[in-house]
RNA sequence: GGGGCGGUAGCUCAAUUGGUUAGAGUACCGGACUGUCGAUCCGGUGGUUGCGGGUUCAAGUCCCGUCCGCCUCGCCA
């Protein structure tokens, strides 16, 4: 070893050890006649001192030392002293008094330094993604996703879990997100798809008796990227057999534990509560609230019917909806400029035409809109929002899709603009009763929401025939801060239900044979009834390092444009590699 | 594919209405200094203003195109 000891553990409990330090030089102080340089490793940083009465060529090299370099210095641990601690550093009652020193590697200067308090754009440090890997926040992160990820183990092992791998090569279905494709040299012609997740692999495993699986598995999806979105990404994939409904979410429950009490180490309230997708919808606009505040949506629709604004009664007549949120003490928090450009064009980016508003004084609404809704009407309006003077009530007026998407939007804007909650609070529960199909406008067909295996609720099963919208899947989706960080289902396990769900998706018998025949097989060689859940590990890290951003959990993330900066990924490759795989180009004309 | 923001010294930023030689802090280089911990002091180097075109007497600034990064809508069963 190049190292007796590391960087952050020494105390004044070592003083008069001789002790062997490597690390990288994170600060330099030259005074002369003695210098001083802040040694830093993952452990943390330490004090060496290098003294003029000392070998000349420990000064000579001390004195060259710059950001970045590698050195190796053995010296004897020695109290600071009175007057000299720094209570900012964990080693700051001692420091290292050089003997020898070596130089292990010279740095360039490097493009920006760890150490630096304001960051250097994305650009460069994803360029130099080993220089940024070294700041002590993104260590942080790395450090919670390795234990993460042990809690995650050590849970599912005490519960008999198997983590079991699953193929990474796999085959394109044409079901989801886009595929990566891999071609075959062997079979010409044909390609093979990464896995957008382990889905079909952990129901076979279930049917080939392996009843408590679990895997820390990488996905892969192409699609356009977000915050919270990377091309590829992992998954903490989870599948039962012999399992209800309940099972799962109780599993579940207990994993969200065991991940807070190892991320925060405290013990977070289980049950998480749950939710029906209706309520959640109804409430808050969407499938993924942040419940770390509570600012609900209200519908005014029955109230606004037979009043004289246009735009509400026309809205309402359509059969649409007239909703809105109550921002407490808001009146005079959002002017008339604000509400008018920038929150009317925030709801406007979901499709909102409008955002109607009005304040609450003296118990009656205030706005230049306010002379269309008479007494009553106000008062109704009021009342149903709980409103109070100095409130701000805003409303959109749209069909039901357009107002969910815009207020929840809204919703989200205020709660951080106000400050309605503590960013580092974790606040999770269960949306459940999903329904199992979607009605596709555009293409006149149901989709499924979640994915064709979701089992359905028993007593919706009459609905196949009469309103297939009504029907609830047997699904589960666990939301954190208004992420989505798990989801699940139970799975069907008859060949009749599922034949019944591929005819309502206009997949023919031949079409489901040849797209999912593999799994369908499975099915009928003894598949017992199961169920499972795959949560975002990347998004759960996220959560608990307090970080908005997906990339700095991922050692080597992606840009939005998918693109690795450091190695230069994607590249073209060799004439001699497309042959290999008898693939042509055919660039359009710019790129040519 | 659509919308928005950004790109000026190694880095973080500034540069009035389009107007002199594009500045500051930091880093880097040289010098001084035995107790600093954002060391200090003195001096210095450093610029394809992302790239290409245009308007103009004059462009970092205005216009068009393009590349890259970020946020977002669509997309992500």
């Amino acid at each position: 070893m190049l190292r007796t000891k590391t960087c952050g553990e020494l105390n004044s409990a070592h003083v008069g050890q001789t002790v062997t330090l490597a690390g990288w030089v994170d600060k330099y102080r030259d005074h002369g006649g003695v210098v001083f340089i802040d040694l830093r490793d993952r452990y943390g940083i330490t004090q060496v001192s290098f003294k003029l009465d000392t070998a000349s060529e420990i000064q000579e090299i001390a004195q060259e030392l710059r950001h970045e370099d590698v050195v190796q210095v053995t010296g004897e641990v020695v109290s600071r002293g009175e007057g000299n601690i720094n209570p900012k550093l964990s080693t700051g009652e001692i420091e290292l008094l050089a003997k020898t020193v070596v130089l292990l590697n010279k740095s360039r200067t490097p493009p920006f330094e760890p150490r630096g308090e304001t960051l250097p754009n994305e650009e460069l440090r994803l360029q130099h993604r080993y220089v940024d890997l070294r700041r002590p926040a993104l260590q942080r992160n790395m450090i919670l996703r390795h234990k993460l990820t042990k809690a995650v183990r050590d849970y599912f092992d005490n519960l008999d879990f198997l983590e079991i791998e699953t193929p990474i090569l796999g085959r394109s279905t044409p079901e989801g997100a886009r595929d990566y494709l891999v071609p075959s040299r062997v079979h010409e012609g044909s390609f093979y798809a990464l896995p957008q997740s382990p889905q079909l692999f952990k129901q076979i495993l279930m049917v080939a008796g392996y009843d408590r699986y679990f895997q820390i598995a990488r996905c892969f999806r192409d699609e356009d990227l977000r915050a919270d979105r990377q091309p590829e990404f992992t998954q903490i994939d989870i599948e039962m057999a012999f399992v209800e409904y309940d099972d799962i979410l109780d599993t579940v429950d207990g994993l969200v534990k065991a991940m807070v009490k190892s991320a925060r180490g405290i013990d977070f309230p289980t049950p998480l509560p749950r939710y029906t997708h209706a309520e959640v919808m109804e409430k808050y606009g969407t499938d993924k609230p942040d419940l770390r505040f509570d600012l609900p949506i209200a519908n005014i629709s029955d109230l606004v019917g037979d009043s004289d604004f246009g735009v509400f009664k026309n809205t309402v007549e359509a059969g649409n909806f007239v909703r809105g949120l109550c921002i407490k003490g808001g009146a005079d928090k959002y002017s008339r400029r604000i509400l008018d450009n920038d929150l009317k064009g925030l709801v406007g980016e979901y499709g909102a035409k409008g955002l109607a508003y009005f304040k609450v004084t003296d118990g009656k609404l205030d706005s230049s809109i306010a002379k269309f809704f008479n007494d009553e009407q106000q008062q109704a309006i009021i009342a149903r929002m709980q409103g109070e003077n100095g409130d701000l009530l805003v409303f959109v007026a749209d069909t039901w899709k357009v107002s969910c998407a815009a207020l929840a939007a809204l919703r989200n804007f205020v709660g951080k603009d106000q400050q309605l909650y503590d960013p580092k609070a974790i606040s999770c529960l269960w949306v459940v009763d999903f329904p199992l199909f979607t009605w596709n406008a555009e293409e006149n067909r149901w989709d499924a929401e979640h994915h064709p295996f979701c089992a359905v609720r028993p007593e919706d099963e009459g609905y196949f025939q009469t309103d297939p919208g009504k029907i609830r899947a047997q699904s589960y989706d666990l939301v954190c801060n208004g992420y989505e960080a798990a989801s699940g289902s139970i799975r069907i396990h008859d060949p009749a239900i599922q034949q019944r769900v591929f005819d309502l998706l206009n997949i023919t018998p031949d079409e489901a044979e040849r797209r999912f025949g593999f799994l369908l097989n499975a099915l009928r060689y003894g598949a017992p009834p199961h169920g499972g859940i795959a949560l975002g590990l990347d998004r759960w890290v996220m959560l608990f390092a307090g970080c908005d951003n997906i990339r700095d959990v991922i050692a080597f993330p992606k840009t939005q444009r998918a693109s690795d900066l450091m190695l230069g990924a994607p590249s073209e490759v060799d004439a001699r590699q497309l042959r290999d795989l008898h693939i042509k180009l055919d660039l359009p004309e710019e790129n040519a």
